[in-house]
DNA sequence: CGGCATCCCCCGTGATACTG
DNA sequence: CAGTATCACGGGGGATGCCG
């Protein structure tokens, strides 16, 4: 490496955002925040792709969570404005859920992170 | 803004990278396991840029940490491959901490989840 | 300087039972 | 069908003190 004097706060692009290491932990922290949660990254990789699915059918796709869980992680997430919650006023009750536009703005930053992941068993290391 | 709205799912249909919900959820829940912890995040963004740091520059940057929490989110990034530990063998004992090209490889990534929990600032929520 | 060991607390998670 | 309520547990994290 040659030179790392300079105040490089990591700016990609070098445009008006400026982050320190600070605010930019801060950052991804409160992204990790909203997809921490024992299932939600589950939930939301069955919700990708604008798909619609009911509370029983997200149960029997995911069948080790408990009902508790399930509701628990999908209020989270349609608290933090990723997920939505569509209801249908009828006998028996109907309840579906989806992604927001910003929880499917989400695939590419997922996706990203699991090309990064992918890199550990492809890359030869040069880790020196 | 990109269009995310359209055949962007991670094509279960595609060829070649064909992900589930299942493994793509493992892959970055993956991910995740390594970034996890109180204090990682903010120290991979002090180490970012290929700067390295001493334990005790470490400390002064990040005030609020202990030493035991300092150690041990470094040991478990440097078990992970994130992190790599350089030991100059001297008195006093002087350590040094980097990331190696995997850790450095995190900053696009950390870039994108950044970007997204900026759009919900940004962006007028079309949240129907 | 750069750790390691111990005790303690909190909260996320799980199991179970009940309800509109 | 789609939740709500309660109890219990384990581990991550904080404070503190000691070592090479």
């Amino acid at each position: 490496m040659t030179r790392t004097d300079e105040k490089v706060r990591y700016s990609p692009e070098g445009k008006g955002s400026a982050y320190t290491p600070v605010t930019a932990a801060e950052g991804v922290e409160q992204a990790f925040r909203i997809l921490e949660g024992r299932w939600k990254l589950l939930i939301l990789f069955h919700l990708f792709g604008g798909k619609l699915l009911r509370f029983s059918e997200l149960e029997r796709a995911i069948p080790a969570i408990s009902q508790k869980m399930l509701i628990q992680q999908l209020r989270q997430m349609e608290g933090d404005g990723v997920v939505r919650r569509i209801v249908h006023h009828q006998v028996p009750p109907r309840v579906e859920y989806g992604l927001t536009d910003w929880g499917q703005a989400l695939c590419p930053a997922l996706d990203a992170l699991l090309t990064w992941a992918a890199l550990r068993e492809n890359g030869p290391d040069t880790v020196t």
